[in-house]
DNA sequence: ATTGAGCGTGAGAGCGCTCTCACAATCCGT
DNA sequence: ACGGATTGTGAGAGCGCTCTCACGCTCAAT
């Protein structure tokens, strides 16, 4: 067995095919059959060979095997996501695990990115073209990424997560954000709102737009007009939120209903009405969205718009793999529904 | 230049070293050289590799390079979490940057593993021992785990991240929880707080035990003797807190302030304080733990302990590339400092 | 002039694996 | 019993790189 010295003075062994072999009293390339589930191998050799493996220990080169298969064996997970998000919220996490768990299935290694400037994603994107990783998942991209672009120019597999806003008809996974806000919005009409505004996300995300939608959508089912007024534009967060419900209550203090685009806007939003006095949700009801672990610690609890994240990205995941190994260059794209988990703030469960 | 048929019908150029050597006029060897910074190659063959590697766009492949050189330059990064705490709090994916600016500055990859049951983790732990990544950041162990044991079985380079509870003397890189706790005790008592409880995280993760030795050496700081009844543990969880605070309020309704050892504990609480009528601060003063985006949210806004976790997350990365690019064994362990976080829910700044 | 050190460069082996191809052994149908 | 198909196995090339070693050159010291 080959001593590998480790810089620390320990030694490491190191089992090899050859070692394998001889031990086995077969040709390295029986070893590799084994190894690979090849069916081209009789039975009484398959069990000596595997007994030989076991004894040694035996684990496979990767690195050895990449150079000749030209397969990594790994995918890039990027998350080019600037701070806010990425820590305000469990998505990512979520997102991970999912993908982790369907990579791992496959004995593929997931390698995390998070380019956190311009100059890092150029560098991340001149890693992934130089075609150290056999696919690549884009999380949650931004307007301007230049990433899909330059994984195209490399022809390099990928899948997008979450619609971006210049889509480019590439592989993705998203959840229905439009419909999910739609029921959002449905549930607060069914009960019994007259008026309902909406915080909105930004309008330079695939997800801010959808929502938006969803709730004009929503109206449009009930015959009734999309005002303007309703309508208020903020950044996801808590106290943008709080800003454009202060704004919403100064144009238009005859609000019943507020749907916003995300469960931190929602507190935001609900820290406000409580400060005006408005009790919810008797005087406004509010729905969030995102089913976030904030949505149950506000009180009263948040009504909001659950999405399968982890299923999310074990779709993601499928679908890469199937880009990779198969001969399918079929661009696919996937939406998974929602589902709106009804609680306190929207007046529980929906009156008859 | 090799043409590498792309499964799905487009096509990928790949440039080698011998391309390179030929296009410049030179061997294998000096373009090696030059793409490793070797000192020993003249200025003006330097420039004309140099000039080659860009005009074809060279990258060196990984794969062949870690066959000769036996490191694969990559880093095992473990999280084995079982979804509560990674769901609920930002620590990993601030974690995750930290490691993943200083790894990427190395031009190592950061390889992901999220075992989500004991059989994946077995397998994490087969995976790292195989000796595919040149070192592990272990993150957030409970207390059997069998990672560190293997790990130093196999002699695999490794740094644990936040103090597990069977302590092995291994490279360690912890926030000072213990020292965090204290100060925020401290400064329930320089508040004017008589009787001060805490709600304990699990006595099976030092995060907890050290949170609560912080509260006891704060009693004993003040030469106040530790109350059995004055300690209530729960989970690190908004119900754990919620339930732990109901405890406390009946054992010992004369408490007038409380030390959760988490945000979402003191949330909890909060809403349970709320429930039973006692105002906060000006009845019971209350203080969290970690700082998380819900100390901000909830109302009055949570006094909290600030860990730096990003650089937590930095430091463990640079321990670990110390050991696996250096010669040093040397058992290393860092303490990052806490700062405390002073708002309303403590009565806001210290009181003169 | 002669030696030796020093420096830049090239030749070539070899890392551990997969995969093609050739070959020997077995099987079938006639 | 015989040719041909089928099956299991081994030999060997080669993936792209690094690294050791030898070689030729220059230059200072003798």
């Amino acid at each position: 067995m080959a001593q590998l010295a480790a810089r620390n003075g320990r030694t490491r062994t190191v089992t090899t095919l050859e070692e394998v072999a001889s031990r086995a009293g077969v040709s390295r390339a029986t070893v590799s059959r084994v190894v690979n589930g090849s069916p081209k191998v009789s039975p009484d050799v398959r069990r000596d060979v595997e007994a030989a493996i076991a004894a040694l220990g035996y684990v496979p080169n990767r690195a050895a095997r990449s150079l000749v298969t030209r397969r990594s064996g790994s995918i890039g997970v990027v998350i080019s996501e600037p701070a806010g998000r990425l820590f305000s919220d469990p998505f990512f996490p979520r997102l991970l695990r999912g993908i982790s768990t369907a990579l791992s299935a496959r004995d593929l290694q997931l390698v995390l990115l998070m380019p956190a400037s311009p100059a890092d994603t150029e560098r991340t994107a001149d890693y992934l073209a130089a075609g150290h990783v056999d696919g690549a998942l884009l999380a949650s991209l931004h307007g301007d990424d230049p990433l899909p672009d330059r994984m195209v120019r490399a022809g390099i597999p990928f899948v997008v997560g979450g619609r971006p806003l210049r889509d480019m008809g590439t592989s993705l996974v998203d959840v229905d954000n439009r419909g999910g806000a739609r029921s959002a919005v449905a549930h607060l009409i069914a009960r019994g709102c007259r008026r309902v505004a909406t915080i909105a996300g930004p309008a330079d995300m695939g997800a801010g737009v959808d929502r938006l939608n969803g709730y004009r959508d929503a109206l449009g089912d009930a015959n009734r007009a999309v005002e303007d007024r309703l309508i208020e534009t903020a950044d996801f967060t808590h106290e943008g939120g709080a800003a454009a419900m202060g704004r919403l209550l100064k144009t238009s203090p005859d609000v019943d209903g507020v749907f916003a685009a995300s469960d931190l806007m929602a507190a935001g939003a609900l820290a406000v009405l409580d400060a005006a006095g408005r009790r919810v949700p008797d005087d406004v009801a509010l729905v969030g969205y995102d089913d976030s672990p904030i949505a149950s610690t506000v009180r009263p609890q948040l009504t909001s718009v659950r999405q399968p994240i982890e299923e999310m990205g074990h779709e993601m995941a499928r679908l890469l793999v199937a880009a990779v190994e198969g001969d399918d260059p079929i661009q696919r794209r996937v939406i998974l529904a929602t589902e709106l988990i009804r609680r306190a703030s929207s007046g529980g469960r929906r009156q008859p």
